[in-house]
DNA sequence: AATTGCACCCCCCGTTTGTGGTATTTTTTG
DNA sequence: CAAAAAATACCACAAACGGGGGGTGCAATT
């Protein structure tokens, strides 16, 4: 049995460290290099001939996204398996779209590591849960654009979250659209009622989400 | 704790009951039906109110692709874990599309369904790797990025913003995050000064509308 | 050595929302 | 027309938020 090479790109000495010891204290693994910034991926990754690219999103100079693309101008096949802190997701999917195979959390486990790199070189593409989530919630709407529920809102109702998404208050709204403050806050309790959430954020997040509002008025 | 309630259809009567057994034997879990076929989903889910919904995909009469689109059409917050024998792809992307939030296989083992339900009901989306590669791949082709006004938001900043579009409240979002209520709010001050908005559903409103997450995550 | 930016934590105070009600007046519709 | 749905309005209390302070520690930069 071969051994699966992997080449690690990670700022964090400390990390980068103990993910080269990870690697090579695993049977069947080896760690063909290690460096804390893909300045000269390119170059390492013709050295290293790994089978997998373990990279860090967030680096000094060019960052992990950059580094995917780069690597995979020029290596197309390669795999390469992001990692990165949990709220830092601005750029995962960038990550994603510019060719990582894989997305993995810093806080997983060393077991997990292992299983997420062997996953990745098997032809897997290993990612937490929510990541999972969001890209089908995705996927969906690029192929099936049109799962618009229909939550049964009034008129009446619509013009509320109207005033909502453009984040007035209950009395703005009261003011703009000519009825009284309680009667706002009525309406605002059917809304949630029926749109099955309970605070004003979730409203317009949902509302904005899934399109709720034909942006007219 | 409340339990996770768990509503079944499978027409295999013995995987059917072992499903059951497994479930209702998991401390946090409680199964509210057990169905061989889907052809009154609606009304069994109705009766059940589960929190999730594990499908067979083969399955006589309506199959369940019917029986997800049948489900999401009535509850469209209703999450749905598809399991098959078959590696299929394109009832795999037929059950995505019609709105499944996971995909499982029948091998897994019993440990991986509890967890796989687990993850689905706490917003994730289990599935295999190579599903998930698969998706990922046409992920990749369909969809670039777009240009994005910069505020100089922290990574700490965007955090709090993602669990903000989630609709959670500011005392939810330091219990998710493990930081205090207070830091919280300072973080959210920061945010409005940077984005030029002074309350929390503008925030969303601005962060959906300008795609300052990437939308994705 | 000093500064700056970030993440972190706490207090106060007034305002706004969330939630539970009740209740009257249109408007729509069978 | 009678019934249902929508729109209107109010009260009360608890919870959450917005804006204003005050801080500490740490790492990177100057």
């Amino acid at each position: 049995m071969e051994n699966i090479r992997v080449t690690i790109f990670e700022d964090n000495k400390h990390l980068r460290e103990s993910l080269f010891y990870l690697v090579n204290g695993t049977p069947g693994f080896i760690c063909t290099g290690a460096y804390p910034d893909c300045n000269d991926a390119v170059f390492h990754i013709t050295k290293d001939t790994p089978d997998v690219v373990l990279m860090d999103i967030e680096m000094p100079g060019l960052n992990g996204i950059e580094g995917v693309k780069l690597i995979k101008r020029k290596f197309p096949d390669m795999q390469v398996l992001m990692q990165t802190i949990f709220h830092d997701e601005t750029n995962i999917f960038n990550a994603i779209c510019a060719g990582a195979s894989g997305y993995i959390l810093k806080s997983t486990t060393p077991a997990d590591y292992i299983e997420a790199i062997r996953d990745v070189y098997n032809g897997g593409s290993p990612m937490t849960g929510s990541i999972a989530r969001k890209v089908l919630e995705l996927f969906q709407k690029n192929v099936q654009p049109e799962i618009k529920p229909d939550y049964q809102l009034t008129p009446k109702e619509k013009e509320m979250l109207h005033f909502m998404v453009q984040g007035k208050s209950f009395k703005m709204i009261a003011e703009a659209a000519g009825i009284s403050y309680e009667t706002v806050r009525t309406h605002m309790k059917n809304i949630y009622a029926k749109l099955h959430v309970n605070s004003n954020t979730e409203a317009v997040s949902k509302v904005l989400k899934e399109k709720l509002l034909s942006l007219v008025f």
